[in-house]
RNA sequence: CGGGGUGUAGCGUAGCCCGGUCAUCGCGCCUGCUUUGGGAGCAGGAGGUCGCAGGUUCGAAUCCUGCCACCCCGACCA
């Protein structure tokens, strides 16, 4: 693949682009910013949402399920939420379409117009918080732990496969509290299970922090996200879970009556990871050769390849094949021989590489008279012979080393490119040169931040949950600052 | 919605300035033989209202007008 597609500098978005459709992720599928998702790209989402979907269950959280259709009304009653979201919205108008009278074809029938609007939900907040005016009343009703695994539609102007879709899958949860302590709490921990699961499974590091005022979720108190850095240089949102104070329960009304017998409105989060995670993934390991998959996310762990003479020879292997593709299955290990007649071994090399299969496994006539089987791996393109009666052993370790091998050398890059700087001039100089993050002092004004964007395209990406007070100057404008931001380019 | 660009076979393209065997090439697809330890070779074959609608002309992929679609850059964004 690495001579079909320009070098990664010259111009990476192609390269992206290309390498989603070439190892059979997604693709455009024509209809107004959508993509389709292919079956192998969806097994990926599907691993993604079997591992996040048991973080939750393991936290106490539940999933159901709310409509697509939110009326109009709801998103206008919290005011920031509406503001957030009101350029962006799918608007379905009418009910019914008709025959056209000149035989044209099909139009819309004006006599179908709905009285209310129905909104394509960009987000669920306003039905969920709908819905829980009418569950909870009292202190025993609380906390409310609930996950939604849905589609929404945000119309955005430009879109990109899995980072920027029209549509887009995702999860998002709801809680309502008793207490401010308790919610924030909770956003809290949804923070630090997003990175457990970014990094832990797909093997992308992440920086933990909190969003600036001007970078806020419309209508959160506060939001916490993690981040992650593309091998680019730029920066790219993984995921964010919001504090919403009261803001919601007092746009829908939702009280509950307290211990003490007072009426009080409850206490919210929100949060959400989307597809996409996948452009994430996909950004952070590959190469030019296509791309890496960690073990604990690839659909196929380890693919056999035969490399024989007529199909006798395949017989012979196949015998020997047989028993190992159960042993491996028995281990939970994801397994495909590949005895297709139709393509040669170099050909399936190549395409189980673009497709990231983290292990590929060869034998040969040569391999039959030494006992032995051909481990290549993914990550480093190294290949080993390996005795027949080890390779389970061999497997099963290479596995888990992978995993590491590919998180540290994500991490490794990631802290390569967080880069101090303490004046205007270096920062504009860095982040030409260099991208990356840029940790710098700043007087905690939107002016300020508005400015910085405004001429370098850099926005701050978020204020860091782990870095320690320092006292400083704003690059900007020399106010006391006392801690460092992030800043960065991002998707 | 502003600025720029592109529509030619399933995909990617040449041709357009200068109208006339120009419908080009590559990948893919089909058939046959030889191949099979890193994307096979040879031979043969199928496939296109040149985005749509008008106009100019003896003649339009090519020139003109209108429309449609898509892409890139901004604003917006998980």
């Amino acid at each position: 693949m690495g001579k079909n597609l320009t070098s990664r500098e010259e111009d990476y978005s192609k390269w992206y682009n290309e390498l989603v459709i070439k190892a059979d992720l997604a693709e455009n599928s024509g209809v107004r910013g959508c993509m389709v998702i292919k079956p192998y790209g969806f097994a990926i989402w599907e691993k993604m949402q079997a591992g996040l979907d048991k973080m939750f269950k393991d936290t106490g959280h539940q999933n159901a399920y709310f409509p697509i259709f939110i009326p109009k009304s709801y998103l206008s009653k919290e005011a920031s939420h509406v503001e957030g979201f009101a350029k962006e919205c799918a608007v379905v108008t009418h009910y019914r379409l008709k025959n056209a009278d000149d035989g044209s074809g099909i139009v819309v029938d004006e006599d179908a117009k709905l009285e209310e609007e129905l909104i394509v939900r960009p987000t669920s907040e306003t039905i969920i918080w709908d819905t829980y005016r009418k569950w909870i009343q009292s202190y025993r009703d609380l906390p409310l732990l609930l996950n939604q695994w849905a589609n929404v539609v945000r119309w955005e102007m430009r879109t990109r496969l899995f980072l920027r879709t029209a549509e887009f899958l995702w999860q998002e949860g709801h809680t309502a509290h008793a207490t401010e302590k308790e919610a924030i709490e909770e956003a809290e921990m949804i923070m630090h299970l997003y990175a457990d699961f970014v990094e832990n499974h797909m093997a992308v590091p992440v920086i933990k922090g909190t969003k600036t005022e001007s970078e806020r979720f419309a209508g959160a108190v506060e939001t916490y996200c993690i981040e992650a850095l593309m091998q680019d240089g730029k920066a790219l949102q993984a995921g964010t879970s919001h504090f919403l104070g009261q803001n919601f329960a007092k746009a829908f009304d939702v009280k509950f009556t307290t211990k003490g017998g007072t009426q009080e409105h409850v206490w919210a989060t929100s949060w959400g990871v989307s597809t996409r995670l996948m452009g994430a993934l996909i950004m952070t390991h590959s190469d030019d050769n296509g791309l890496v998959l960690p073990p604990k996310l690839a659909p196929i762990q380890v693919v056999i390849v035969p490399i024989y003479k007529g199909l006798e020879q395949l017989e012979v292997i196949s015998e020997k094949v047989y028993p190992l593709v159960d042993a491996l299955k028995a281990k939970g290990i994801s397994v495909k021989f590949d005895d297709r007649d139709t393509h040669k071994p170099g050909f399936k090399f190549n395409e189980y590489e673009l497709k990231g299969v983290p292990i590929r496994l060869a034998i040969g006539n040569r391999d039959l008279e030494n006992g032995t089987v051909e481990v290549a791996r993914r990550d480093t393109l190294e290949k080993e012979s390996v005795a027949m009666d080890a390779v389970l052993e061999k497997i099963e370790g290479l596995l888990g080393e992978m995993q590491a091998t590919i998180f540290k050398k994500a991490k490794k890059h990631q802290e390569e490119h967080i880069t101090m700087v303490d004046s205007y001039e270096d920062f504009k100089k860095q982040l030409e040169e260099k991208g990356g993050f840029l940790a710098a002092h700043w007087d905690g004004t939107k002016a300020t931040e508005d400015m910085i964007k405004e001429e370098t395209k850099a926005t701050i990406r978020c204020i860091p949950i782990n870095y320690e007070k320092e006292q400083g100057h704003c690059m900007v404008t020399g106010k006391p600052s006392s801690y460092r931001v992030l800043f960065a380019k991002a998707y």
